[in-house]
DNA sequence: CGTCTTTGACCTGCGC
DNA sequence: GCGCAGGTCAAAGACG
């Protein structure tokens, strides 16, 4: 994750990253986020993940960023042009208040994880996002 | 009454 | 070409 330095937008992405020791952007275009985040934590990621920090231009150019970076991913399945988070949790709560309201739309169990993915969509207005929670197991936390 | 969760079916991409 | 896996949709029920 050196190939993003200097740009600002990676930086605050980076910034989100210290304090769960684990949020990554990944090439794939998706924010990653393990550990046990609390809720401001989560909340400071989101204002980085959606250039909402309250800075007019910096925002502006941070979303832009966010954007190029979303429209060039192509999802699994459909075309998914939306920015996506992956969450992982260690917490018992898969649904974290973070200003944002999230609405289940589907789960699934899949290979290599026991515990089943949960699928969010952000019924926020103006808010597109989608967002996969696992919940990793107490033992296996910090795992990927 | 409105919103949200649950759950099964369906669709699409990918590997063999 | 087929089967599998992952992701999404939509109907029905539950809850405040």
């Amino acid at each position: 994750m050196s190939e993003h330095d200097g740009d600002p937008a990676w930086a605050n992405m980076q910034k989100a990253g210290d304090w769960a020791g684990s949020a990554d952007w990944r090439q794939d275009n998706y924010l990653e986020v393990t550990s046990s985040p609390s809720e401001g934590q989560v909340a400071d990621a989101w204002q980085c993940f959606h250039g909402y920090d309250g800075n007019g231009d910096e925002s502006e150019s941070k979303r832009r960023k966010i954007e190029a970076y979303a429209a060039d991913m192509s999802g699994a399945t459909r075309a998914i042009r939306e920015p996506r988070v992956v969450v992982q949790t260690t917490s018992e709560v898969d649904i974290l208040d973070d200003g944002y309201r999230w609405r289940k739309y589907g789960q699934k169990v899949v290979k290599g994880n026991p515990n089943p993915r949960s699928y969010y969509k952000c019924t926020s207005t103006g808010c597109t996002v989608r967002k996969h929670v696992e919940r990793a197991s107490h033992d296996l936390k910090g795992i990927y």
